[in-house]
DNA sequence: AGCACGCCGACT
DNA sequence: GTCGGCGTGCTC
């Protein structure tokens, strides 16, 4: 072992080969694979690596540099994650470096130059304690308290002392935190100060923990029902066969006291526990639950937690110190955890799982197998309305597949309405976007005194403004987007990159003056629905209005706490909330979700209208949905209406067979991107022939996504439809061949291509 | 991903 | 004549 004198580095940079560093011999005991390293890269740039392997494989190469410093005592991360790592940059097509940058705290990382190095920044928190210098007897302290007479102050800051350490003479001495003190007696710190001078306190720095410790005592799980109990049972049989089962229970079916349940066991046996949400999800009430029962044992890792944060969760977790259970986002599957049991993906379709940029084009569902597969652990995925991926796979028998059908307690599915818009319209019964059956809805709601969400899809439906002669519509200088009208502020934005200017006055095109807005959003249905209902109270959530931290949680409560009426929101009201009081779900236009152009856009469709119309009438009352269409005979629509989510996966599955989709295929979507529209074209026709050549009738386009520009880049997209059988690493070597025959022509440096594999 | 090197145009 | 644009290739 000692006398390696090589050792592979991988850098937190996009770069594809290993590099290799020497080891200098005074440090070739103590270094690890796993631990960070201080190494030069480049004429004068530093980084922190991390040595993957240490070997004595000489390289043939005129400059071996040595490792500046070793970082860590101990490694970072083991040797099953650096693998983990090695196969999510081999099947998401990136740089390990890649994948390392985007598991790791940014905190961990160093970069810096010769010129000026940059320190760890990771830094323990200390805080300053006060304490006595030695056990004083009670005769003693009296002696000292008579002593501090003729100074009052320094008195009283010796009893609170005492009051807040509980002092008793003769036994432990119990550190005091100074800021605490200082509040506690609000004196200045003269007094104190002086109190140490005279060696009757004394005062010295601790580390402290940045998380929150919970004091409180777990919480015994309640007893399951007897259908919680059978799927319990039943998950935990066809983990004797399978490693993913999946869970597929209707909304309020009690899913959480199931997974309560597999978490404890999985404690008992000392096995560690990955709980696995959408980012969403976490204002639900489910971490509060999971607190309550784990109290001492959980640790949560989500976007709100700040990089120190992160950091000591990560070396918490990497020293097995007492964190058993870890509840976290998508970026949760990268803690180094090592005695991995059971890992939880709850909501498994939810598409916050897949990261989308940069690189790694990760999804942490599918990842959270293979890392189960490393550890020998188990999966569990559960869903409410799972993904058509998932069932098709526990349909064929390669996940296991447990079902919980009966709703928890007296709960009482909602009546869906379907309101005909094209009729209304026909009918002159439209008041603005709503129908008279949705108006009629929140009439009854609010005179019974209960509560009404509105939900409006944004995306592709943003209000934008037109010239009525014309039809000339404002675009962004920069992207290839219409521009939004936001009317609070009276002007257009751009909400890829930000830009805004004011409505023009004039049409860009013939000069009219009649520019007019089209389109409504959730601000617009906001102003309607005050002019309408004006004695409501009236709220919106959308990316908007939660723009600054914790404005989410405080509209959600001050909806649970009846201050608002009526909410109007986007997605970001359709997960797990659950109101008491709401008693009416409003969509108000189901046309453009279900005409996304989108190969999914039915499933999500479904899954999206499925949870919205959970949210009403959760307890004794039986809520109502109105789904506003301009097409009630829209096949998702009527399954949507016998809440049939089978038959829907049923259909889907079909038509994904009969159009080469996933499950059936594996897509592969490489993105070219290029500040000059004919070059990007140029190169994204080679590259497609050049596929062609090998894929055939599997390549599509190169065509122009949706958003054909973003800032000052054009985009490009070349999809390829692999069959599943079809071995994955030649397709993938073929396809990583042929874009470096297209990095190697001419003028194509300023091309830039990325892949996203299983792109959805 | 950076960064240096090298080749071309427009400027103190 | 230089400054600086980007296109190209290399980094242990």
């Amino acid at each position: 072992m000692g006398e390696n004198s090589f050792a592979d580095i991988l850098l937190p940079l996009a770069v594809k080969d290993v590099f290799t560093w020497q080891v200098p011999p005074q440090l070739s005991d103590k270094l690890k694979p796993g631990m960070r390293v201080l190494v030069q890269f480049g004429n004068k740039k530093l980084y922190s690596g991390i040595v993957k392997r240490l070997h004595n494989e000489k390289k043939d190469i005129r400059t071996v540099r040595e490792i500046i410093k070793v970082l860590d005592e101990e490694p970072v991360v083991r040797e099953i994650h650096i693998r983990f790592w090695h196969w999510l940059a081999e099947y998401y097509m990136c740089t390990e470096g890649e994948v390392m940058k985007a598991a790791m705290p940014s905190i961990l990382t160093i970069e810096g130059t010769l010129s000026s190095p940059v320190e760890e920044k990771f830094k323990p928190k200390e805080e300053t304690f006060i304490s006595l210098p030695r056990q004083f007897s009670e005769r003693e302290l009296n002696e000292i308290l008579d002593s501090l007479k003729k100074a009052p102050k320094q008195a009283e800051i010796l009893l609170e002392w005492l009051n807040l350490s509980g002092y008793i003479p003769e036994s432990e001495i119990r550190n005091v935190r100074k800021s605490l003190l200082v509040r506690e007696t609000g004196t200045s710190h003269q007094a104190l100060n002086a109190l140490i001078r005279k060696g009757i306190l004394i005062s010295f720095k601790s580390e402290v923990p940045r998380i929150r410790e919970t004091t409180a005592d777990a919480v015994q799980p309640v007893k399951l029902t007897v259908a919680q109990q059978r799927s319990f049972e039943s998950i935990n049989k066809q983990f004797t066969e399978k490693d993913v089962v999946l869970l597929h229970g209707v909304t309020s079916g009690g899913k959480t006291e199931i997974y309560i349940h597999l978490i404890n066991e999985q404690l008992r046996k000392g096995k560690q526990v990955l709980y696995l949400l959408p980012e969403i999800g976490l204002t639900t009430g489910i971490i509060n639950r999971l607190q309550r029962h784990f109290a001492n044992t959980i640790m949560v890792y989500h976007s709100r937690i700040n990089d120190s944060e992160k950091a000591e969760i990560w070396k918490r977790v990497m020293n097995d110190a007492g964190c058993s259970l870890v509840v976290g986002v998508r970026s949760a599957v990268f803690l180094p955890l090592n005695n991995l049991g059971l890992i939880i993906v709850d909501e498994e379709h939810d598409g916050s799982y897949k990261q989308q940029d940069p690189a790694p084009r990760y999804h942490a569902r599918d990842s959270a197998i293979v890392l189960a597969g490393l550890h020998h652990a188990k999966v569990l995925l559960g869903s409410a309305s799972p993904s058509i991926e998932s069932y098709n796979n526990a349909v064929t028998g390669k996940y296991g597949l447990v079902e919980l059908n009966e709703r928890y307690g007296q709960i009482k599915l909602p009546q869906i309405i379907l309101a005909n818009t094209r009729e209304a319209y026909k009918r002159k019964l439209m008041v603005s976007h709503f129908t008279p059956q949705l108006l009629e809805a929140i009439d009854e709601a609010l005179a019974k005194n209960e509560q009404v969400v509105l939900f409006q899809n944004r995306r592709g439906f943003s209000p934008y403004v037109e010239c009525s002669e014309c039809g000339w519509i404002p675009v962004c200088a920069n992207c290839a987007v219409n521009l939004t009208y936001h009317k609070t502020v009276n002007r257009l934005v751009c909400h890829y990159c930000g830009f805004s200017s004011t409505v023009p006055s004039q049409c860009g095109n013939c000069g009219s003056a009649g520019i007019v807005t089209r389109g409504f959003g959730t601000e617009k249905i906001e102003d309607e629905i005050k002019i309408i209902f004006p004695s409501a109270k009236v709220a919106r959530l959308d990316l908007d209005t939660t723009r600054t931290k914790n404005s989410f949680d405080r509209i959600i409560n001050a909806f649970e706490a009846k201050k608002i009426d009526i909410l109007i929101g986007t997605q970001m009201i359709s997960k797990g909330l659950d109101f008491e009081n709401l008693t009416v779900v409003g969509i108000l236009n189901a046309d453009n979700l279900l005409n996304y152009p989108d190969f999914r856009a039915h499933e999500r469709s479904f899954q999206l209208m499925e949870q919205v119309s959970g949210r009403a009438g959760r307890r004794q009352k039986q809520g109502k949905v109105v789904i506003q269409t301009s097409d009630t005979s829209n096949r998702i629509i009527r399954l949507l209406l016998r809440h049939d989510y089978k038959t829907m996966l049923r259909l889907q599955m079909e038509e994904r067979k009969a159009f080469n989709y996933p499950p059936f295929t594996r897509m592969i979507k490489i993105i070219l991107k290029h500040k000059d529209r004919s070059q990007l074209n140029h190169f994204a026709e080679l590259l497609a022939a050049d596929l062609k050549n090998i894929f055939g009738k599997r390549v599509l386009g190169p065509e122009f996504p949706v958003i054909s520009r973003i800032q000052q880049w054009y985009l490009k997209t070349i999809l390829l439809k692999i069959e599943r059988e079809k071995p994955l690493s030649p397709v993938k070597q073929s396809i990583t061949d042929a874009i470096s025959r297209i990095e190697k022509l001419e003028k194509s440096s300023s091309l830039k291509i990325s892949i996203d594999v299983d792109p959805y």
